[in-house]
DNA sequence: TACGTCAAGTTCAATTTGGAACTAACAGCG
DNA sequence: CGCTGTTAGTTCCAAATTGAACTTGACGTA
């Protein structure tokens, strides 16, 4: 029953066990697990996403694709169905069908590109930019709220440092390299 | 069509439209959005969990849920369904099934607490130490590729900052308040 | 001991999800 | 032109997900 090593890079303030108030097995995957990266960012990830996603589920009766689409259009106006697939990693159908029911809500309009008549303009309506308007403080908020523990000068290392992991992502493999444990597999069985 | 403000303590390098092989959508969403820690974590979660829990299910037949499973009593043996729910932020009764499965596949034993007759005591077969050992080098070597662009240092800092950030998320609130729009509804209703 | 409350896990049912197949449209090429 | 390959979006359907209700057990109090 060794304490676990030290891991590597993950130099938290040396805590010590149950003196966060957090749950022992979060602690265990906090500061006793190789990818501490990972998990903090899925950790942080959910902490934000469960509130203020079932805070919008509430409030509007938007599930979280739905809002997606409608954040999506918020910042950027004019967008395509595959720009919001690709930048918020929720496959098109799913997509589809959020924007089919905020249409039918006139929360968007859909209008046709007329350069390449298989893409549809999303837009926001009136009414989708209320509550974009409406719900952004919010998101805002709760992020200041999480930036809160950190100085300015904190802040902005932690925006750089992640900024330029998130530049170096384009690099990464899309998916994993399986072992290869049958390089040849259909040489006998081939003839 | 001005450029987007500059995001208050989103210090990025300050990118141009274009430049970074990233899609468009995805650059407004990093350099021109108010919440882009929110979304930086996101991104970068899902371009982990993606090739690697797709991995996880083309290698071992295993969903996410079941890996987690796993993975939890990989870094802690002896532990209880609920800590993984909490840890893991699953359902527990999604963490209810991929135990069951688990059992049946003869990776994970379950066992009565002799001082909780409610609880199951969840510990690895050795089958399933087997494949945590195998598994867990590709999910090290991930997280290496994505903090290959940092150096020593930014790696450090970058732990300790998210480590503040999660020490001070018990603070937090747990959901959001409502506008309270309508404090006094029905008062005109009530008789 | 009885009783109310709360916690760990399971089961059930309704919804959501997303892979695969499909349609329609573009694009390159001989 | 026709042919081939690719892309935007939709539909289908099997499977996964999860809220809610339930079961069993723990724990406090009287």
């Amino acid at each position: 029953m060794d304490k676990p090593d030290k891991i590597p890079g993950a130099s938290g303030p040396t805590v010590e066990p149950g003196a966060t108030g957090l749950h022992p097995m979060i602690e265990v995957k906090l500061w006793g697990n190789p990818c501490w990266l990972a998990y903090r960012l899925n950790y942080l990830a959910l902490r934000y996403n469960v509130p203020l996603y079932g805070w919008v589920e509430e409030r509007y009766g938007l599930t979280r694709p739905e809002f997606v689409v409608l954040y999506s259009l918020g910042l950027q106006d004019d967008g395509l169905a595959r720009d919001i697939s690709v930048s918020s990693g929720f496959p098109k159908n799913t997509l589809s069908r959020a924007i089919s029911k905020l249409c039918a809500a006139r929360l968007i309009e859909r209008s046709e590109d007329p350069s390449d008549k298989r893409s549809q303009i999303l837009r926001l309506s009136p009414e989708g930019r209320r509550i974009f308007d409406e719900a952004l403080p919010y998101f805002v908020d709760f992020e200041k709220r999480m930036l809160a523990t950190l100085s300015p000068d904190e802040r902005d290392t932690l925006s750089r440092l992640m900024a330029k992991i998130v530049l170096d992502s384009v690099n990464w493999p899309t998916e994993i390299e399986m072992p290869e444990k049958n390089a040849v597999p259909d040489r006998d069985a081939a003839d």
